[in-house]
DNA sequence: ACAGGCATGTAAATAGTTACATGATTCG
DNA sequence: CGAATCATGTAACTATTTACATGCCTGT
């Protein structure tokens, strides 16, 4: 069966205990939000969705007076998962402003474009500097356990940190040019 | 003014040269589809918006009996793209369907998580090894002219090898594991 | 008492892809 | 002559974000 995206996220972060809407969300704005994002909007529909079609089920868990529902993954939904687990991954997308706006630089005298990166910098070491402190966290829930979240959180905080690097190195190109340009 | 992100691909593509949406279309595919891709279905009706707010020229330019639209970019289009372009970055995302398999590997055997750091591998050099190919073009252009093409390949082309290289690591550390797992 | 977090959901808008329809021109 | 490329566009669908509405619970 072909679900959505969001679909197999959802089913990966219940495939260890349910989880409330609420929490699925939380869980994803901390871990996969830097690759693969999802909003309320899409969770609450998904979750009725996989729950017609047997993915999932719900059970009632209220924390006092407030209504709850965890969402248990079923074997149906785990033999899904797993299906699309073994398959070669499709999607790989980038939407990087930055970058666009870089391309377009040639109009703009280079000094606009070292602001550019200036920013790019900016945002992607701070970006990485988040990722970094969220490493010890996940080193302590690997041991023993499953090693693969924080692999991933080191490809993040790898990609930002050679991200931040290359802006810097061109910065720096952009200021040798202009320097060239100066003495001649 | 806040134009869609797509109506500013298109104020680019044609800052230089007028272009027909065509021609637009197949820039964006051999330039910017890796951070920043187009269809037809954005194209064509964006452009239509465009001319209506004067931000872009229809020229007529049959070749023979086809008709054919050149698109100019105006003096206010112009102002358009360099106030777009003097703004910071907002757009940073990612949607990587590998990174996602691999953050929920733990569900199944580790060699599964090799096969896929093995397609992610694949991919990424593939892809590296196509952008390498453009860059002789690119190099070329640049002389004399504009520098920025030829830089954004070369992030391409970097952030691909570095990706690339990542999995290798990774499968490597796999296969350690396995190993000290197997000697105990 | 109030702020912040927990919890669920929907409506509207925007963005984007895919597939289709149509037809001319060019090159081998 | 047939295939590939040039060229323009639309319809239907899928995906996704943003904003809003509602209200309980916990800690200060």
């Amino acid at each position: 069966m072909e679900l959505s995206p969001t679909a197999y996220v959802i089913l990966g972060m219940i495939s260890r205990e349910p989880r409330s809407g609420y929490e699925i969300k939380s869980l994803v704005d901390e871990t996969t939000r830097f690759f693969w994002a999802a909003s309320y909007g899409q969770i609450y529909p998904e979750l009725k969705r996989l729950s017609e079609a047997g993915l999932v089920e719900g059970v009632e868990a209220p924390r006092g007076d407030r209504k709850r529902t965890l969402h248990a993954i079923t074997a149906e939904g785990e033999r899904e998962l797993k299906d699309w687990l073994r398959r070669a991954p499709q999607t790989f997308e980038m939407r990087e402003e930055g970058l666009l706006k870089l391309f377009f630089s040639g109009v703009l005298p280079p000094k606009d474009a070292a602001e550019t990166l200036g920013w790019m910098h900016e945002q992607r070491a701070g970006t990485a500097a988040r990722l970094r402190e969220l490493e010890p966290g996940a080193s302590e829930k690997r041991d023993g356990g499953d090693p693969f979240p924080l692999m991933v959180l080191q490809a993040g905080i790898e990609f930002n940190e050679w991200f931040a690097d290359w802006c810097e190195r061109m910065e720096a190109r952009l200021r040798d040019a202009a320097a060239t340009e100066g003495s001649k």
